[in-house]
DNA sequence: TCTGGGGTCCTAGGACCC
DNA sequence: TCTGGGGTCCTAGGACCC
């Protein structure tokens, strides 16, 4: 183990609302939220009085009646996300880009160059301000686990660096819920047993927590609270899956709705691994009911799939399969496609024409057939805009969803 | 009126194979 | 005839992260 804190974790602060405050003047030192019917972003004066991201619209208004809604520019967050992962790259090759607004940076190597780490640390805090306009919180530490833990202590716009010997020092004291993998569900659940802290976490028996909750996750939580955290700051792999979902409000499930909906779902997922070349074999349908409960259905096919009629047609048999096993469910709120197990798109799916007319197996005529279609669209799209063509069923109709750009935001390269 | 949309990983049981 | 033990794959669900 390094001697010294060699781990950075860099995040913007209220990244969405910082970008909104920056291009508008008139908003800064205001509360300011991203979105209309949900929260998808809420700045530090917001949040200050409660308001969450994912928080509905109504709520967020009730808890800060001045609340400012601004539609969001997503084009420059984009643009501005890139402008910062540049930033942290001219003090190390080595980032690790976990989100739009939020990276991993090893600078092992960097010191004879750049200095020590809270030196390194300054310079880019100040070079983020001053180049991009934006604050950025970053915290530094001998690892991954514990440089995020410092970030978010850090929080709004500071900088703490923990020295290898105040470890524990640092962590005993703060809340279970900073650590990573620590969601409601598992607080709730150490609470209960009077588990309140890191250093309480830490000192548990290993039994116990094995029995509260289960084996895998306590022993990774136990590492974890002990500052056991070996893993490396590595550049992200390609996407494992891909998906797409839509809330739907509460609509009752006709066999058009499901035509409609996972039409368009199976059209944004099947256009993204094509265009990576990409294809995959697990389909999964995520069919969401009142209260939150929901359910999956999936199968996994001998050959992996990137036609759009394909998927589409795998995806309304398994959620009509769900529906069916329901029966006392009304209503749903929402619909999913993902696509897992995810492997290069054969190239024997166009060169090697099978008999029979299954358009579930690779080389068969009607999925050439399908492919090639598929393939013909894709260039329109490139050449005149997505929604130059599409199929007709897919004509969606605006649900007051979420913006298309801003589901880009959140996508991964598959 | 219960919160969007993109993901990852883990668990547990069953099927199947050797 | 019943028994073992290990490994892999598949499905469903759950928790978590940004």
């Amino acid at each position: 183990m390094e001697a010294r804190p060699t781990v950075l974790h860099a995040d913007l602060d209220a990244f969405y609302a910082s970008v909104e405050q920056l291009l508008d003047p008139r908003l800064r030192g205001r509360p300011v939220a991203v979105g209309g019917g949900v929260v998808l972003a809420a700045s530090y004066e917001a949040k200050r009085v409660g308001v969450s991201s994912a928080m509905a619209g109504w709520r967020a208004k009730e808890l800060c009646p001045d609340l400012v809604f601004v539609k969001g520019h997503f084009s420059e967050y984009q643009r501005l996300s890139k402008q910062v992962m540049s930033i942290l790259g001219d003090y190390t090759p080595a980032v690790e880009q976990v989100s739009i607004d939020e990276a991993f940076l090893d600078i092992a190597g960097s010191r004879r160059l750049f200095g020590e780490p809270d030196e390194i640390a300054t310079a880019i805090r100040e070079r983020v301000q001053g180049e991009a306009g934006l604050p950025i919180s970053i915290g530094a530490a001998s690892t991954k686990h514990l440089a995020k833990i410092a970030s978010q202590v850090a929080k709004p716009d500071g900088l703490v660096v923990v020295p290898p010997d105040r470890e524990r020092e640092f962590l005993d004291p703060l809340p279970v819920r900073l650590v990573w993998g620590v969601g409601p569900a598992t607080q709730a659940r150490l609470e209960a047993r009077g588990v309140t802290t890191i250093g309480e976490l830490a000192k548990e028996s290993p039994e116990r927590l094995a029995a509260l909750l289960g084996g895998g996750a306590a022993t990774k939580l136990r590492g974890l609270a002990n500052n056991d955290d070996w893993r490396r700051v590595r550049s992200r792999g390609r996407a494992r899956s891909v998906g797409a979902q839509s809330a739907l409000g509460r609509t009752t499930p006709t066999p058009e709705l499901l035509a409609e909906v996972l039409g368009h779902l199976a059209d944004r997922v099947a256009t993204r691994l094509r265009a990576k070349g990409r294809a995959g074999r697990t389909v999964t349908v995520r069919v969401r009911f009142t209260g939150m409960r929901s359910i999956t259905r999936s199968i996994t096919v001998r050959d992996p799939v990137s036609a759009t009629l394909t998927l589409r047609e795998i995806s309304e048999a398994l959620a009509t399969q769900a529906l069916a096993d329901h029966p006392r469910e009304r209503t749903i709120t929402l619909l999913a496609i993902s696509v897992s197990n995810v492997t290069e798109l054969p190239e024997s799916q166009l060169e090697l024409p099978a008999p029979g007319g299954d358009p579930n197996r690779a080389g068969s005529p009607t999925a050439v057939a399908r492919l090639e279609v598929d393939r013909s669209m894709d260039a329109v799209r490139t050449r005149f805009g997505r929604a130059a063509v599409g199929y007709a069923a897919v004509a969606l109709s605006e649900r007051g969803a979420v913006p298309d750009e801003f589901r880009e935001l959140a996508e991964r390269d598959v």
